[in-house]
DNA sequence: GCGGTAGCTTGACCGAGGTCAAACATGTCG
DNA sequence: CGACATGTTTGACCTCGGTCAAGCTACCGC
């Protein structure tokens, strides 16, 4: 996995000159533009590269305009005035961020920061605006996509709201899964999560010492083994139970 | 408050039979659409009477259409498998709902429940799609919404994870102040709350019992008179002082 | 008036999770 | 390799807010 950004996977994402041929365009709100729009779109973009840790935009910036990750994974951060922080959520390849700023005409209102190593594209806010004049389909698939995105929210509200923090930690593995596991064929599950603690923690709503010792909890239960970053999940059954049926065990 | 919805309240707000002269579009997306929008928008607009407590839709049922107020209040409210609920947000005259699942294409996730008596159009979603298509700017007016609610929404949920209820508390009713509120000469402001103690609770994320004394707390450091729904805020900057200062007293 | 029914407030208790501080691991760099 | 910094885990403690149960208070119909 390491050796995954050099050669097949470098070339494969927007790194050609044509975003027509991009493989990443198709996952975003830009898959069926026409050919006005692609033209715009090829002449805007602009490719970037983030260290992990660098930062994409920060809170308070003006909106510069939309990026779209073609490799790698970002974390938008929401600090409260105080020192509290709070992970809202990964993105990934195939995913655009600062579209909310964009469209609410405000700043961005998160801290985008890469973490790991980052490729995207940036479109200034003015392309954006031509490509969706040109191609005016696409407000559909971003108003899909915010529209989806404030569900979301509210559904992590919720759970914050009235959901352990050990049952949100399941949910989270359980999301988890799906872009950072792999399962093998005793239908073991095995994680490599992509954050460390603290970070695993300000998604939860928590901090790193209740995470440690939920995480402690789980294992002693036999519903998950971590070990540093890594998770092994026996059956995908007893971690759903921890949500699914409220926590009572 | 029975007879409210005679005489003026009831000539003013899109009674007319025209929507060009509707007193409460100016405030909607629809504000500027163009003249095919709007023979569009008055053919498919359908007029809706709810009681206090009637539902205007409710979670898991396919999404209608959009429902714009021309008065009164509406509560959102979201329910966990379990038996806890969460009030998400009010909306006001010229407020519109529905959208969120009118545009992701997915089922309603909320409850949309009549706080007092309200009027409403309903307009159904291939109306609105039609009017997008003649006065594709509306999206934009669409854009702008979603996305503003979700940084609320986020903000809301950052709130929640790192605020004590008293710091909540104190931000709902500078909140309420806008739309329930009154100013006297002396400055003191009288908040005529919409909702009962339950009801807040839940937009606090806590329970009745502990609102209840979060509100002596405030009242014994003399911040806020509660008297039933009526709240009496003699000096608004200490108020602020509760969530500005992260609570410290 | 008087009982009934919501809603609201209070008290007593308890538990999840935050905080502080210290030990332990895991780097990374010279 | 050892030294230092950074991340993680543990323990001890405490507080905020949830829960349960009991009074209050208001409003409503009779």
């Amino acid at each position: 996995m390491t050796g995954s950004h050099v050669g097949a996977a470098q070339r494969g994402h927007c790194e050609e000159a044509d975003c027509g041929s991009c493989v990443i365009r198709p996952l975003t709100e830009f898959a069926h533009i026409n050919d006005a729009g692609l033209s715009i779109l090829l002449a805007a973009r602009n490719r970037m590269v983030f260290q992990p840790g660098q930062l994409l935009f920060r809170s308070g910036e003006l909106c510069r305009g939309l990026f779209i990750i073609t490799s790698g994974t970002v974390a938008l951060r929401k600090g409260d005035g105080a020192g509290h922080s709070v992970l809202v959520r990964l993105l990934h390849a195939g995913q655009s961020l600062g579209y909310r700023s964009l469209f609410a005409g405000e700043v961005y209102s998160c801290d985008a920061e890469a973490v790991d190593d980052v490729r995207c594209c940036v479109i200034g806010r003015d392309a954006v605006e031509q490509i969706i004049e040109a191609s005016p389909e696409t407000s559909q698939r971003f108003l899909e996509r915010i529209a989806t995105d404030l569900r979301r929210a509210e559904e992590t509200y919720m759970q914050g709201a009235c959901m352990p923090v050990r049952a949100r930690l399941a949910r989270l593995l359980y999301d988890m899964r799906v872009h950072y596991g792999t399962a093998d064929d005793q239908g073991t599950i095995r994680i490599d999560l992509p954050l460390q603690r603290k970070d695993m923690a300000s998604m939860l709503g928590t901090r790193p010492e209740t995470l440690a010792r939920t995480i402690r909890a789980l294992a002693e239960d036999g519903v998950a083994r971590f070990s540093g970053r890594k998770v092994e999940i026996e059956d995908l059954d007893t971690l759903l139970d921890e949500f699914d049926s409220d926590g009572a065990s």
